[in-house]
DNA sequence: GCAAATCAAGGTTAATTAAGGTTAATGATG
DNA sequence: CATCATTAACCTTAATTAACCTTGATTTGC
């Protein structure tokens, strides 16, 4: 899986360079801005996973332009860094919208903890919005949530397994489908390896797939399958 | 507003008085638990506003624990407490559904604000689901208050294992709901697996929707059910 | 080089197992 | 005792395993 982009807010240096330099080593995007004063203008084109904000900024105070930045992208979350100790700061980075706050000096491995669970609570919500339900294969149509195969004529219920297998396999319609990973996916499990059970349901969807000839679940020995599928000319 | 009620799962007994009683003197309602055995259970028949967890706890760990919550009831948030440092803690934590995280020891006003911030939050997307009493399931209606199953017809009443099970269907209608959600949610205990217990009341449901052919409990064995219900047109 | 032998990955079909369905009987609770 | 909840006993079917077959790659012998 990608790592996180993070839009991380800070004016001083010394400690900006370092929280920036170990999260790129970690793997993460950082863009690392000292002028809060830009933060909103580059929202406008640029999609972070996550902001990491520090409230004493020189100009304008972190509170408002959390408060702006949510106005713009409710759904993006935001985690306070601060020197401050009160408990009033805390409520007040809360109500501006905050989703998180943590205090200086912090433990890197924590905040990077902390972005993980908001950047992926956050994509988790987006992500269920956005999987569409129904996808068209040749002259079939698949109905992920009702577990229904579709064709012009006729209705094909899908088993459980029958539906996760080929959903596997459609969203990497015309990729390989890694043998393994089909079998980490629906099993959760390789230690099937040698088991036939895959081969089964294979062997069932090709059956149902018959009627469209240029539908075809091709076998890569050694690799995994190749869903081939006519493209979609929308 | 009314204040937030807590469930405060501790064991140590000088924390964990002090604890209640500074979050009693501001208005919550807390109740204390010591045995974590005990926590399922009595969920099954309170539904506290958040849960404020300590993860050291005599017989079973508090990771385990907060993934059974969670099985029972998603929506309810948990603040685990702990005396550990470790990251890979937090970590766990953070996987076992936990929202969010305190070192002891802590600033009971941190934890307030923090408990403010979750419960707000779940309170929230609570509104969004809107809760509405009655809701037509095709040409049928359910009235939750009143236990009742109505048809144009007929009237059917529904004993209190009916109705939780129909109703977390019915939250789920058009979407999988899992075997084990449904034993947890009901039963508060997945134990019931091997019984036949559930499948008893899928029945007697079944037998309810026959009027409606549009309606139907699919089994997905290994998974679930699916109740699939006409989409409304508002 | 090249064909025959070998071997491992995957295919096919039928049998088996385990999840779930059905019905009636038994327990609990008011 | 009447209603609701659970268990028991038996049945059905999806999921898995077993047994055997096919295919394509790799090795071996010459």
């Amino acid at each position: 899986m990608k790592k996180q982009s993070i839009y991380y807010i800070e004016d001083e240096p010394y400690l900006g360079k370092i929280v920036k330099e170990t999260l790129e080593k970690e793997g993460y995007e950082v863009v690392w801005e000292t002028d809060g004063a830009k933060v909103l203008n580059r929202l406008h084109h640029w999609n972070p996973d996550i902001c990491v904000l520090d409230i004493m900024l020189p100009n304008l105070d972190g509170y408002t332009l959390c408060r702006e930045i949510k106005k713009m992208k409710p759904g993006l979350p935001v985690i306070f860094l601060t020197a401050k100790i009160e408990t009033s700061d805390l409520v007040k980075g809360f109500e501006a919208g905050g989703n998180d706050y943590m205090r200086k000096p912090f433990s890197i491995e924590e905040l990077m903890v902390r972005i993980e669970y908001h950047a992926k609570s956050s994509a988790a919500q987006e992500e269920e919005e956005k999987l569409e339900d129904e996808i068209q294969i040749g002259k079939y149509r698949l109905k992920r949530g009702s577990y229904e195969l579709t064709t012009p004529t006729d209705l094909i219920r899908l088993s459980n397994r029958d539906m996760e297998v080929l959903d596997t396999l459609a969203r990497n319609r015309n990729h390989v489908t890694e043998r393994k990973e089909l079998l980490m996916k629906v099993w959760g499990d390789d230690s099937y390896f040698n088991s036939r059970t895959l081969d089964v349901y294979i062997r069932k969807l090709r059956k149902h797939f018959r009627e469209d000839t240029r539908i075809e679940i091709v076998t890569l020995k050694g690799k995994g399958y190749l869903f081939r599928v006519p493209e979609l000319s929308h």
